[in-house]
DNA sequence: GTAGCACCTATAGCGGTGTTATATGAATTG
DNA sequence: CAATTCATATAACACCGCTATAGGTGCTAC
């Protein structure tokens, strides 16, 4: 009753749980559904892919192989803070492309459950920052700025899903992409809270946090500690060489 | 067979349902599970909530009514650029208080389905960016620096859920606090790191010298004074203190 | 050829899920 | 006291994820 040729039953599944996924707005797609709709039975399914959740971490690899060949193969321009917008273009764009797909993979967080590639995907963005750390352009440590970028993109990109797609101002990327990144990098060289060799001044930093601490005394710190903590900020920030 | 006095079944309904939502990991609640522990049989689900996803809906509105709560009561400052920091905070701190109605009140965002409360929290985000429009802190509209804060807000949440406990770094949500509202509103009229109302800068400057010290550790303090400093520093950064 | 042997797939069914048609009890009202 | 309305329970339906079991299929070995 079958014709040969036709690709494989556990292609044939992914590619029918893809397709619902994408299809059903939302809601949940049943093994039944898929499994007819691959023309396979409900064992196949879990001889290939062992679980429900199995085949759907499938798909979900699949896609964000995908995303992440996207951006590797993103072209560098050679300004590490304008590859960062682009990087962080692309990721809106792949979710706003497939949002179940991405909702699956970013929105549905449960902890300990979280999809490994997340991480991998933070990963990818530190190495792109850790390029603009070494071109001096970074104002804190990759680690750090590729988590608050990814969090404010992520952020960004579900709120835009979850709006009307008529009604999605892609302003709202640009803005706050904006904001997250001059937090974090410098497009020129002339920040005075970056030094000559890239890696943020603590001299520089200490310095800074002094001054402002002339004008207003925290209530976090008792007198007693806050006298200590001057004192070694004073110090620190008579260091002479890097 | 019941004891009177005892709350109502809807109530208990609530309840049972807040309960095991809180308790189960992410994990999936089946309406077995709440009835059998509010001591109610199916019918009475439905006959109050009409639908599990009513009754869910109904927890998360009395979670959400107590997070909104909650933010209207945040004593004022008279500044409002300081305001926002609050709730900012308020918010990251909700979710990590109930991570699970969080998830489902910010997380589970299905197009089209999402519920009109998150639509209430921007409106009441824009309430406070008003104030801060109407004593020219803001540079862009009310409305679009409402949208990129709490976008940056939720996905900062999300991800500080996501994680475990115990690795949680509250520098992610102070740091891109700031890159954020920067972005759309300003301290004071001059330069960002000496304004004359205070603490904002002493925050800015701290996460600066925070960042710094990550990457080169002073040698003019000692492991344990190196220690003490940062503890401090953390204090300063995060404001959480009264 | 055919015996053995993995591999893959199908039949049929289990326990659990959300939900509801129907019926019963309790309270309120005429 | 009768009638009506609300709140709850009994029992069942259709569906769900999943699997014990068995039967094909193609391969290698003799």
């Amino acid at each position: 009753m079958k014709k040969v040729g036709e690709p494989t039953p556990k292609t044939r599944l992914l590619r029918a749980a893809a397709a619902l996924l994408a299809e059903s707005n939302g809601e949940a797609v049943s093994t039944r559904q898929i499994t007819q709709a691959a023309h396979v039975t409900a064992p196949t399914l879990y001889h290939h892919f062992g679980d429900k959740e199995g085949l759907f971490d499938a798909v979900v690899a699949e896609g964000f192989s995908e995303y992440l060949d996207a951006e590797r193969n993103l072209p560098t321009s050679g300004q590490p803070v304008e590859d960062l917008r682009m990087h962080w273009d692309n990721h809106v764009q792949f979710g706003l492309d497939h949002p179940h797909l991405y909702l699956v993979m970013f929105g549905n967080i449960r902890p300990e459950r979280r999809p490994s590639m997340v991480a991998s995907a933070e990963a990818f963005l530190e190495e792109v920052l850790a390029r603009a750390a070494a071109a001096a352009r970074l104002v804190v440590t990759p680690h750090e700025a590729a988590r608050s970028i990814l969090a404010a993109n992520i952020g960004v990109t579900l709120m835009l899903i979850a709006e009307p797609a008529a009604k999605r101002n892609l302003e709202l990327s640009a803005m706050t992409r904006e904001a997250v990144i001059s937090a974090v990098a410098t497009d020129s060289e002339a920040d005075p809270t970056t030094d000559t060799e890239g890696t943020p001044s603590v001299v520089v930093a200490a310095i800074a946090l002094n001054a402002a601490l002339q004008s207003s005394h925290p209530d976090q710190l008792s007198g007693s500690e806050l006298k200590l903590f001057l004192e070694w900020l004073q110090r620190i920030s008579s260091r002479s060489g890097s």
